[in-house]
DNA sequence: TTAAAAAGATAGTAATACTATTATAATATA
DNA sequence: TATATTATAATAGTATTACTATCTTTTTAA
C-alpha cells in the first residue's frame, strides 16, 4: 500500500495545477533540484527548461514567475510540516511531548515518511532555509498576503501556537514563540553550516541534533512556570 | 560642535571608498531612499544613476553591484549598531542594564544620536528589517564571508554574547540567543507590520515598545537561573 | 474519430546588468 | 599659473533575463 498525499495549495499560487500533470509535477521535481543547486537568484525558467527537456513557455503556462514558483514551492513545504506535525501529534495527549515533536518536524521533516516522489523534500528543506525568507521579504508582501499566498505559514503558526496555550495558556507570546522556533531552526543551520561565528551549535552531516537540543531549551525555558 | 563619525568597513565591499567623496556619499544616500522605496530586487543602478544625475558607469567605479552594495549597507547598520550599543554601555557595570540596552539598540538604533547626514538611519533600518537576510542568503556566502564581508555582524554577535556571558556564565547558546534577539527584532517588527498573524505584538507609528518587552521579556526568561 | 487541451517550437521585445571608450570637469602639485 | 592626475559624465554596446505571442504538433478524453 502507498499513501498518496496531494498538498492543497492557494490557487492564486499557479496558473494551472502543477501536481496534475507530468509537466507539472517535473516542474516541481526540477525547480527544488535547480534552485537547491544554483541558488534562487541564479535559477531560471530557461535553465529549468533544459533540464527537463521543454520550453519557457510552457513552465510559463503553470508558473507566472520564478518568485511565485518560490513561494509554491516554500508553501508547499509549510503544508508538509504542518502535515507531519498532525499525523505525529495525533493521540499524544501531553502538550510538552506534542511540543518536542513539533521542533523534531522542524529541524527533520524531511527525513520523515510519507514521502511525495516529485518533491526531494531534504532539498526542499535546503531551499527553505537558505531561500525561504525571500518568499515574503518583498515589496509586494502586502498584495500577496491579501490573496492568502502565506496562509500555510500562519496555520502553521496556529498549530504550534496552540500547543504552547496548552502548555501554559498565560503566555504572552504563542505566536511569536511559535515563529521564532520555525525562523531558529532554519537560521541556525544555516548559520552552523556558512556562518558558524553567528552560533553556538554545530551541524554535521546533516545532523541537526544540536539545534534540536537547543530548539528545546529554548521552549522548556521560556515556557517554564517559575 | 559636531561629531564626525566615518564607519569603518571591510575594503572588499567597495572598489572605492564611497564615504570620502561627495558622488560617494550620495550613492550611499540615495541607494538607501530607492532601495526603501522600491525594494531591493526592483532597485537598479540606472534609477540610482537617473535619480543622483550620475550615470551607471560612475556608480560601477564604487561598488562591483548592487548586491555588494547592499551587503555594505547592512555592514554599516551592523557598525552602527555596535558603535551605538558600545558608547551606552560605557560605565554601565550591571549586564541586565546592559542587555537591555542592546535590546533597545535593536529595536530603535535609527532614532539615536549622533547621525550621519548623508545617512537615514530610520530607513536603513527599514532595509535591515526588509532585506538584511539577502545579504548572506546567496550562493556566495562561504566566499563572501572568507573575505570577511560579514565580519561586522560576528562582532556584533560577539559584543552581546559577552554581555549574556556575563549575566549567567554557564549559559549554553550565548551567540544564538544574541543573534535571535537581532533577528527577532527585524524579523517581528516586519511581521507586525505585514504579517501580524505571525507575531503577537503590534507595531504602531514606528512604536516598537511592544517589541522592545517582548525580546525583553525572552532575554530574562531565558537568562533566569532557576 | 475527432475535437479539445497540453506541450513544443520559434520568434521577438524591453529591461537588466554589466563593459568599454572617449570627453570633460575638478583638483592637486610643481 | 600651467600641467598632470584623477574623477566624473556621456555615449554606445553586449549578453542575459524575464517575459509575450503565435503557430504547430502531440496527447488525451468524449
Amino acid at each position: 500500500m502507498s499513501v498518496e498525499i496531494k498538498i492543497a495549495l492557494n490557487e492564486g499560487l499557479y496558473l494551472k495545477e502543477p501536481q496534475d500533470s507530468k509537466l507539472g509535477r517535473k516542474i516541481i521535481q526540477y525547480s527544488i533540484i535547480l534552485i537547491d543547486e544554483f541558488g534562487f537568484e541564479a535559477f531560471t525558467f530557461k535553465k529549468l527548461a533544459e533540464k527537463i527537456n521543454s520550453t519557457e513557455a510552457s513552465i510559463y503556462r503553470y508558473f507566472e514567475n520564478k518568485h511565485i514558483l518560490l513561494i509554491f514551492l516554500v508553501n508547499w513545504y509549510w503544508e508538509w510540516v504542518n502535515y507531519l506535525i498532525k499525523i505525529n501529534t495525533t493521540n499524544v495527549d501531553d502538550p510538552h511531548k506534542k511540543l518536542k515533536i513539533i521542533i523534531h518536524s522542524f529541524v527533520s521533516a524531511s527525513q520523515e515518511n510519507p514521502t511525495v516522489d516529485y518533491v526531494n523534500e531534504s532539498k526542499l528543506h535546503n531551499i527553505v532555509i537558505a531561500e525561504g525568507g525571500k518568499a515574503y521579504h518583498t515589496k509586494d508582501v502586502d498584495n500577496e498576503n491579501s490573496k492568502g499566498f502565506f496562509t500555510s505559514y500562519k496555520e502553521l503558526a496556529n498549530t504550534v501556537s496552540q500547543v504552547i496555550i496548552e502548555i501554559r495558556s498565560d503566555f504572552k507570546y504563542p505566536y511569536a514563540l511559535a515563529t521564532n522556533l520555525f525562523e531558529m531552526s532554519n537560521n541556525h543551520i544555516y548559520f552552523a553550516r556558512h556562518l558558524p561565528r553567528l552560533t553556538d551549535i554545530t551541524v554535521v552531516k546533516d545532523d541537526v541534533k544540536e539545534v534540536e537540543n537547543m530548539l528545546n531549551y529554548f521552549a522548556d525555558k521560556l515556557l517554564s512556570s517559575h
